[in-house]
DNA sequence: GGGTAACATCGAACGGCGTCGATACATAAG
DNA sequence: CTTATGTATCGACGCCGTTCGATGTTACCC
């Protein structure tokens, strides 16, 4: 329920507001602020630059350990970051769990900054 | 010196890398998340917003200070991050100082997420 | 010059985040 | 069932960022 009479949000609101449209309330900047921040990280970016550039679509934990240079939990920890702000997806296959991306959120927080 | 054979910048790479196109080495994921790091808080995102309505194009520091409910200090340093971001500037017109919005480094980081 | 108003900077408190080693959990193989 | 491998979680450490009050700086006005 909205608190204090808060307007309710309708089905425009699906689609995350600009920032170039009107000023937003303090629910809406924190919800776009959570999503930047699951970007605001060089080896966040890279994870999914490499998502991005996989020709499978697909890649496997065990995979993005070397490229990245970092610690096999640093990855499990990033990967676990983007997840949930749904900016990838996990799924596990046998001993292995497959994560892939997920453009519709990045789509979101593009046109939050643009059109 | 480029050291060992990292490639060297090229006209193609005044323009901010999309994440989507290939993966992206070290320099450029830090220099991405810089910028999105600046977008990764809430009152930034407002005080970004409530620039791109004002009818002026300009808003002066006195006049966020209430519409976020945060300190002049606070307000202060927020727009510093932006106007070290690039995404804003700010002009000194007597004992104002008058701050807009720089729509470039915002185009750029969306395209960085986009096409 | 003295006083006042707008803005920036400083210093400190506080919480959050990235990182890794150690460990727990899950699955497959023998 | 035991072992090995891939992944997630935990605990701890250090660092960075947000916030505010106090103070400094700049500019206007009398």
């Amino acid at each position: 329920m909205a608190r204090r009479g808060r307007s309710i949000k309708t089905a425009a609101d699906l689609c995350r507001p600009s920032i170039l449209e009107a000023p937003l309330d303090v629910d809406d900047a924190g919800s776009l602020a959570r999503g930047f921040q699951a970007l605001a990280d060089p080896v966040r970016l890279r994870l999914l630059s490499i998502l991005a550039a996989a020709p499978a679509g697909e890649v496997c934990v065990c995979d993005f350990v070397a490229p990245l240079g970092k610690s096999q939990p640093t990855v499990s920890h990033h990967l676990k970051v983007l997840s949930e702000a749904g900016l990838v997806h996990g799924e596990r296959r046998g001993k292995w769990v497959w994560y892939s991306l997920d453009r519709t959120r990045l789509t979101d927080l593009q046109r939050a900054i643009g059109s």
